[in-house]
DNA sequence: AACTATTTATAAGA
DNA sequence: TTCTTATAAATAGTT
């Protein structure tokens, strides 16, 4: 549908591929859009660029449940797109925010704008002083177990030793369990500092 | 494109619903199909049917792959978070952080104040599931940690009376060190759960 | 970002 | 469903 037949194969001219990519995305983004409101279906779409840019559609508003549907087996893997929809509805911070944008529609109060900013730059330093806080204490708190862990295998160590020197000392010794059995060692990183 | 323009809402009849639908369906996938190889694009499409069949288009790769690719050509920096974890979670972050770098990018100089307040929006849902999913790696560190504990706390007891067996058993034991030493017991309660 | 000649999709009818 | 065909819509190449 333009001056000429276009082959469908890929465009090797690298910018009329990527206006055409933008046309027809644009276009097939209407289509899907259409074809959910027309016939009362679910839809979701979603296209990748060649660089790498996401856009996407999905008909009602939530996509997660049209890509369930699609099969039990994938649904594990998005997970945190549920997530995500589940945190708009329930976070506490995005309600926060809501709050205050509705007051500020609510312009026939006397509360005025910059009254109503000063309370949102406030109420945003608080929660992120309250975040600091509570990943000061976890990490703390992970600290202070591994600090455990290390004088707990110390002793152990101390403790193995003693026996063998008494299995040695006494020849006639009884049989019994010495073997200390090996504790997984699990060590995740701890690059968690990072949001606050 | 008919013999008469269609207005974009429900269609009421049902046949003639049916119809659109079956023919509107399989132009969207055929546009679909060529947007991904004109364009060199991945394409995923979702169709559920107002009766509940589904209908879907995925360029070579299923649709999860779409999304793994995608999440993980952006992950480096959130890989920070949990080494461990599948690229795949993260992706959900990075497609509306993408999404919303795009819309400021399409429009250049007149953002709507409705568009800002949307990416505010999207903005904060990524940020609250990615808090959330920094709570959910703390505590789990520390479970395995107070796990881990545990077990060297036994092992360490099961040592100690041993010890103990084997001196009551060999009357002329050697002098040695059989204090346990005493750990104190740091126990922080933890109700960090709530700031997400 | 527009324009417009053409191609393509499809609404209605059979 | 499937085919036909008049017409609406999308878009390739151009400016």
């Amino acid at each position: 549908m333009g001056r000429k037949k276009l082959e469908i194969k890929r465009i090797e001219n690298k910018s009329s591929r990527q206006v055409t990519f933008s046309k027809r995305r644009n276009g097939l983004i209407e289509k899907a859009r259409q074809l959910s409101v027309l016939c009362d279906a679910s839809v979701a779409l979603l296209v990748v660029s060649a660089s790498g840019k996401l856009y996407n559609f999905s008909s009602g508003d939530n996509l997660v449940k049209i890509i369930d549907r699609y099969g039990k087996q994938h649904a594990d893997d998005l997970k945190a797109l549920d997530l995500q929809s589940k945190a708009l509805k329930y976070g506490s911070h995005h309600e926060l925010l809501e709050l205050v944008e509705s007051k500020l529609v609510e312009s026939n109060s006397d509360v005025s704008v910059d009254s109503l900013v000063q309370l949102e730059d406030n109420l945003e330093t608080a929660l992120s002083v309250t975040r600091a806080r509570k990943t000061e204490l976890m990490l703390k708190l992970v600290d202070s177990l591994k600090e455990k862990e290390k004088l707990l295998k110390e002793e152990n160590r101390g403790l193995t030793s003693q026996i063998e020197k008494k299995n040695l000392a006494g020849e006639e010794a009884d049989n019994m369990e010495t073997s200390p059995g090996q504790i997984s060692d699990i060590n995740l990183p701890i690059t968690l500092r990072l949001l606050n």
